[in-house]
DNA sequence: ACAACGCATCGACAACTGTCAATATGTAGG
DNA sequence: CCTACATATTGACAGTTGTCGATGCGTTGT
């Protein structure tokens, strides 16, 4: 949860945690591990993919269910796996549910996951 | 598989895939996902982390053992899923396994992760 | 009010996952 | 050889996960 919404509160000295750089702490560990496993699913990554591509950079559920090639339900509960893992944002306008990309998690990740400085030794 | 071990015969038109570009292929998502599972478990990550930062960027699973506080048989495991996914490398010396880095294989997935162009409409 | 529609939630079930104790494998020293 | 040691593999078990059908909940249109 703080990866997706980091609060100004916590002033430890692990500001941006990354994968190569020091041993991460079991809490680090857990949190980037939440966040991450929202997006190790081939569903999850298509849906995420889809929206990004889609017309104004959101989609309805509707717009997502036959590409996927899932029951609606499915497709709603991977929606909110994704959301609570801060990696979509969902925006109810009248009947349709509209996701969006939040793009600052899936960087945020990426830095993580970046090797900082190219590790190749001899 | 095909992302730790790319294969030039392999001649589409998707060479580098990223998240939020085009939709996923469910071939490419499936193979994402694999690698993405394999670092979506917070002991994995502290396991990669302590390799990534122990002296010369690698590791025997006797070092690795008392830090994440789990068993010899589960920690050889996780090590294992590490291995295939193409994250660490294995090399037996002597009575030892030491684990290394796979820089190439985190960064690819850093770079499928990170949002090309800053998405940020409106 | 009522029916139709888009979406979320619930309950159930098979499949997968993380963990451990026990055991196997392989290597080095006496 | 036999023992000691580091690691890998196996079998078992509880907990989690992905999927579906059925149902519930708001919203729109008639």
């Amino acid at each position: 949860m703080s990866l997706a919404h980091p609060d100004p509160d916590i002033a430890s000295d692990t500001c941006c945690p990354s994968l190569t750089v020091a041993p991460l702490s079991r809490d680090d560990a857990q949190d980037f591990a939440r966040t991450l496993k929202a997006v190790s699913d081939p569903t999850r990554l298509q849906l995420v993919s889809l929206v990004a591509a889609h017309d104004d950079q959101e989609a309805c559920l509707c717009d997502l269910i036959d590409p996927v090639g899932l029951g609606q339900p499915t497709v709603s509960h991977h929606l909110k796996i994704l959301v609570d893992a801060g990696v979509l944002r969902r925006e109810k306008r009248g009947i349709w549910s509209y996701y969006s990309l939040e793009a600052e998690t899936l960087s945020r990740l990426a830095s993580f996951l970046s090797p900082s400085r190219t590790p190749q030794p001899d």
